[in-house]
DNA sequence: AGCATTAATATGTCTATACATATTTAATGG
DNA sequence: CCATTAAATATGTATAGACATATTAATGCT
């Protein structure tokens, strides 16, 4: 274990203890150095994460203080389909169910299969002028989701969660118990403000959570 | 303008353009520092937020790639019910509704309103053990949620997103439009392996989103 | 050829030092 | 007494060098 560990470690100890309690300020980067026995950068590697983790707040010239813990910031990964599928254990299946071009936007719509039943729908809008390439691309064996990471990064990318009743397509493809709402995931990638394309990931609700933990020892 | 901050505008740059494309190894942290006439450290601080971020992948002795952007991190913060409500410049209030104590647990319903519509239903419980002094606070006029986190700090908090149909008390107690879902947030902390507290935040669906942006330039 | 061992190397950690800069605190002056 | 200015200071940025370590590439052995 490094240096800068062992020292986080306690650092947290005492957070957590009390023997800092919320909102006091903790010693400076060259007294807590100095304790330890370190040079002042391998402080700064140590309280950096717990900056990070919303622990503790710096401030220049005021010195570093125990945070209110009143948000804390969690990291989100949503990430492929199929990887979040095939993570489970669970085998992966894909159908094509619609494709058009209009207006230069090619819109699809297809749908995500766990163990062969319906686990999400991709309703997907992709700017031909944004990426000229997804006109000719093939979508009747990979998603869209899936051929737009092989293509250029984006540089911006706005998401949101939500529920919802579900729509005409969600009752169509979803096959979806009575009563059951949808859970949305709505995202949005531009390339230094282009806009590259849009895409409504539903999903019935009782078989899709999002699931975030923070740990910190 | 710091140094670190205008090499990471024009890694960022390389990368947007693809003259870095996805996949390709970039120069070595000593090639960067003699190309950008700075020393190692300064490229080491340009490039961990470009890792943080995704866009990199970094492995010793194999050296620093750009990533495949298949999982970009998000960061989510989910803040005080109160300060979400006054942030979008609403007022806030607050509605105790039930309060009970049993098996050394105290149980807490409450609702949050934003201009006196409910906006966020609340159903807590408390480990007394884990905090006695939950047993005598006064939950009447400052909700549990905010009075928590006056309280010790937590070590691990595990939160899911959920999409539902509404149960009885959201039925009751959120005026819900026919057929309108809830959006779930269930949270649970514990510190240092104690169980600290539960809650269910019920939202309707149509007044209530997580939205999330990563912006990168 | 295939496998185990050894060497090479790019990133990771750490030190020590210097100066920059945002903020606060103190000093100054009307 | 208040407002403005100046000093103090804790964190932020940057440098240069040393050594550690994970991983790959080369080497040698059977």
């Amino acid at each position: 274990m490094h240096k800068y560990e062992k020292i986080r470690l306690e650092l947290t100890r005492r957070i957590n203890s009390q023997a800092w309690p919320v909102g006091a300020s903790i010693p400076h980067e060259d007294e807590l150095a100095a304790e330890f026995g370190v040079a002042r950068g391998t402080i700064r590697q140590a309280l950096s994460s717990l900056v990070d983790a919303g622990y503790l707040e710096k401030k220049r010239r005021a010195g570093t203080r125990v945070a209110y813990p009143k948000d804390h910031a969690s990291t989100l990964r949503i990430s492929l389909v199929r990887e979040q599928v095939e993570q489970g254990g669970h085998t992966y299946g894909y159908r094509l169910l619609k494709d058009s071009i209009e207006d230069g936007i090619r819109r699809v719509l297809c749908l995500h299969l766990r163990d062969d039943a319906p686990y999400q729908l991709e309703d997907r809008e992709i700017s031909l002028s944004g990426i000229p390439s997804a006109a000719a691309a093939d979508f009747s064996q990979i998603s869209p989701n899936e051929w737009l990471l092989q293509q250029q990064p984006y540089s911006r990318v706005q998401t949101t969660l939500q529920a919802s009743a579900p729509n005409r397509n969600d009752r169509k493809h979803l096959e979806l118990p009575r009563d059951e709402p949808v859970f949305l995931v709505l995202r949005e990638t531009f390339l230094e403000e282009v806009w590259l394309t849009r895409v409504r990931l539903s999903h019935p609700a009782s078989s899709y959570s999002v699931q975030m933990e923070r740990a910190f020892d």
